[in-house]
DNA sequence: CTGTTAGCGCTTTCAG
DNA sequence: CTGAAAGCGCTAACAG
């Protein structure tokens, strides 16, 4: 590809003048920006944006760590962090994880050989005293649902607790008292909050959540089928199931639909959600939303903060980064009559 | 960031050797090791892949313009690019065509900018001529799932057509007359494509469909639910719908539902379907595949090809590039009987 | 086996 | 307003 120097002969000038036109610096003789500009579409010239990122040192480059691609989840955080991106003329560069702490530290590692000028982070395997160590180091960059002690300032937070304790608020406002629970994994954090937050519910509602009224799933499809059996098999009698997450939902549907239990009829059914999966179902299931998007977007805005004054945080306190659950109501839960 | 030149005054040898024992390339006192070595690990020193890319003029990134984030669709072809390049260490640059041509187009100048070493196009705007004549310049780069006649050689295909036939005539074998057909966008090759499957599968079994057996939709949801409603308020006797989309299906399904028709036993229910999404519904619904997984696979594999000897093609042949589809069946349909 | 010297394509003082 | 020159961090001949 043509290169400056091509430009700038073919323009009959100096390097730096091109330099300085493309980068719109200061004023030109109007020949001499016509010239420029005339050479430059002659030669179908594009600056280098790796020799720029050399020189400036600045690359223009934000790199996303993601746990893993499926699911709309991360196709609702990808959406909104391109979007932001975009408009600034930013690169981005994803990897995954590997569901492994050395899979994200290579993915780290990886953002730093490109000497990306932030990340952001939706990790779950680097510990925390690491994620403090990383925060010595000058590359900024941000945590998606996560918290850590001590970068609190770099975290978009989502208050899973409140969220079960919500939805199922609902349900015991509706009579129900029979209530089931499908988690995620428990040994993730969030997936335990969200555990919590149903049987905090339960017991301020002066239920004492049975052991057998909680079956742990992995998120996934399958193992809401699974849950769902065992669930049901240890007690009939449930008037509702809680499920943490719209996939294991589809199974635990699915299950009730080859049982031809009914829903809401014969149970309700609500449901964690974070890319509004839930009204597809049917009937569409009430769901806490998870709004990921949200989130992405303010974890870029917070980055860009964050890229922009190295060390100070000014005008950081204006942007959101904790968010709240809310309720979207729709048809397969029902009063208890 | 420590550079090359910190390790190389740390280690007492000149930046060359850094960068040869970096690489690799030729033999050393092992001493000279020893010290280069650690000088690396005391300045944590990681070589600037930018400034590496300069020097070779190899980048070691490859670009990949999707239509949009959201869907399974774009997951699994992310996780497929993914894990393979991976593999080979290099970077993945994701851009979004923003749904029209200028939008592509600035997809490609930006690939252009970071001198990736190639890039894989799922191109919807981009005109035939239009990628000709990309064709001809020397970065490389591969289209899925599209044709262009000219670039056979860069194109993974799918045969949609015969994915539509495949799938209506096993309606027919099942005795279905009445098949109703939820199409895509019409003004996309593909969706056509799918569309002409079907109506060609329905005359060679001597049935002309008529024009109100066949709605278009935009591949959501919504529109799927739009259509049965047409379809059926216009033919309450199909007996069977067959619907291009995964998504488009969850909308045909929720309308049934609503309107207590079941199926399968007062309809039968096909799809299309990429990412198993049809195993979610309840009844789980046949359909046929779209292999973009595999799709996307056989997409880097071929990039890699034609990146590493640049205008030769051997042992491409042994690659494959054309899929053909393949039927799953499950529950949402049965035998007329 | 290792050092010297250019140079990749651009930006950025510093002059003028 | 424009040119000259140095430098970003690395690699790649070419010597030795």
């Amino acid at each position: 590809m043509a290169s400056i120097k091509d430009v700038a002969e073919r323009a009959g000038v100096n390097r730096s003048t091109v330099s300085r036109i493309i980068n719109g610096e200061g004023k030109f003789r109007s020949d001499t920006r016509r010239k420029v500009e005339q050479a430059m579409a002659e030669l179908n010239y594009r600056p280098s944006a790796i020799a720029r990122s050399l020189a400036t040192s600045s690359t223009n480059m934000v790199g996303l760590l993601v746990t893993y691609y499926t699911g709309g989840f991360f196709g609702a955080m990808m959406e909104k962090v391109q979007a932001e991106l975009d408009e600034h003329k930013k690169f981005l560069i994803t990897v995954q994880g590997h569901h492994c702490i050395e899979g994200e530290r290579e993915a780290v590692r990886r953002f730093d050989d490109l000497r990306c000028d932030g990340f952001i982070l939706n990790s779950r395997h680097l510990s925390d005293d690491e994620l403090r160590e990383m925060a010595q180091s000058a590359r900024p960059f941000v945590l998606i649902d996560r918290v850590v002690e001590g970068l609190e300032d770099r975290c978009i937070t989502f208050n899973h607790f409140a969220a079960s304790e919500l939805i199922v608020e609902h349900l015991l406002a509706q009579g129900h008292q029979h209530i089931g629970c499908i988690s995620g994994p428990i040994h993730r954090t969030n997936a335990r909050n969200r555990l919590r937050g149903y049987q905090a519910a339960m017991r301020a509602a002066g239920i004492e959540p049975k052991p057998t009224m909680m079956a742990e799933g992995d998120y996934g499809r399958e193992s809401g089928y699974a849950a769902a059996k065992q669930l049901l098999s240890a007690h009939p009698d449930l008037t509702a199931i809680y499920s943490c997450s719209e996939e294991m939902t589809s199974g635990l549907l699915q299950y009730l639909y080859e049982r031809k239990i009914e829903v809401p009829s014969q149970i309700s059914v609500v449901s964690y959600d974070s890319v509004d999966l839930c009204s597809s179902f049917y009937p569409q299931v009430s769901a806490v939303h998870f709004p990921i998007g949200e989130m992405s977007h303010a974890a870029v805005k917070l980055l860009a903060g964050l890229m922009a004054r190295p060390s100070a945080e000014t005008a950081l306190a204006e942007l959101k980064t904790h968010f709240e659950p809310s309720l979207k109501l729709r048809r397969a839960d029902q009063p208890i009559v």
